[in-house]
DNA sequence: CCCTGAAATTTTGTATACAAATTATTGCTT
DNA sequence: AAGCAATAATTTGTATACAAAATTTCAGGG
């Protein structure tokens, strides 16, 4: 493997795991001796979080690691709706019905599971990442996937934010099993109907998750010194 | 000003001109020795052109310019008209009026000359991005700017596929007049009709001028040997 | 004549040295 | 003590040398 995909992927997992925290620096040097390898292949990989919106060039400071914020997310829903809905409504009309009723059937059980309290999460975010590769799949734009693959990272790190209700999670189950019927029936406007449901019900789950939160006093997200 | 910074642009224009032509190969010394810049930041610059879609990988051969062809032109405008769509709406809910109805008196007068065979082509052009950066910044969201500006470049590439017929140009005149209008009337349901119904047009137009031009035998995009 | 394979050449990937720019520090002056 | 200036120290930007990988070319055998 190349040194400059090793160190890209080093210095994603760092920032997506918070190892490097978000308004801290990126020193060159200082990441060329920590991963072993020399200048050259850090500045590749930071050019490329550069474009993945992980990193931000700073006036004078360099590169920084790009500040999350709970203000972001009303920006970047407004953006997911409208690709959400599309990529939905394509699939809807491209895709493989059986493929959708298959993962719709395994999101009702998933639902279940939830609602049981005894819910593996990971395994559940599994099968929600099986829902959109499918939808990308069957949508079948490669431009629209571009973009799909840089807002998820968004999102990723904005979910780390608040603490998701398991109640939620129920609740947002059965909202994908809608939204992979919905598709299955190949009715776009009933598929866009569905994904802005889901949407519009995640938003809103995530400001009352960070109101509590506040309230707690757990509403933190330092930059470094 | 960097190295990087002038060996980008003018990357950049070469494509955009086609004095780099899409298919061909970009070799990193041959344009280190071109631009008179080593290869450190020639390889920056393509890092930057490749996450604007404008070069591409190639398997084996290093990196290409994009090639371009009209069979893209329908992913790309299912994605315009998502994200032209959603802008149109957001501006319209948060735009000064007064701005919009100034760019669509603007148009009206535009489309009454375009009407008369004297229009200036480059400055309809320099008009329309007017109202594009109008609305972009009444959308204010910087993640959807984001995409729009990739994709824009994406679609000058394409638009110079196919020479636009001047009797389209006055009727797209129109339509962004009425586009402009919708907004400053703080619809925003009007305003993504109004967007929708131009993107149509504007496709249809795309295809007629292909088809036209091939008949002609005018179509021809060559890949350099 | 074509296919295989090995050498040669070209091209990209990485390391490092040096230059330029920017920030931090220190000492001086008011 | 505060502000400014000059200098020192970090940090990024660029050039170049070297290493590795890959493609092409050429030669030999089937």
């Amino acid at each position: 493997m190349r040194a400059s995909d090793l160190a890209y992927q080093s210095l994603r997992s760092d920032i997506m795991e918070g190892t490097l925290s978000p308004g801290s620096v990126i020193v060159e040097v200082e990441q060329s001796e920590r991963l072993g390898v020399s200048r050259t292949p850090i500045r590749e990989a930071i050019s490329r979080l550069l474009s993945d919106g992980l990193a931000e060039p700073a006036p004078g400071r360099g590169v920084i690691v790009a500040p999350i914020s709970l203000e972001n997310v009303y920006s970047l829903f407004e953006l997911r709706v409208s690709l959400d809905c599309t990529a939905a409504a394509l699939a809807a009309g491209r895709g493989d019905a059986t493929r959708f009723m298959r993962l719709a059937e395994r999101f009702k059980q998933a639902a279940a599971i939830l609602a049981a309290g005894q819910g593996n999460i990971a395994e559940y975010y599994a099968l929600v990442d099986e829902l959109d590769t499918a939808i990308d799949a069957a949508a079948a734009n490669r431009y629209l996937y571009q973009v799909q693959l840089t807002l998820r990272t968004q999102l990723t790190r904005i979910r780390k934010l608040s603490k998701t209700n398991p109640v939620r999670l129920a609740q947002a189950a059965d909202e994908h099993a809608q939204i992979a019927r919905c598709i299955a029936s190949q009715d776009a406007q009933l598929a866009e109907a569905a994904t802005r449901l889901h949407l519009a019900n995640a938003l809103f789950a995530i400001e009352e998750a960070a109101a509590s939160q506040e309230q707690h006093g757990l509403f933190e997200v330092a930059a470094h010194p």
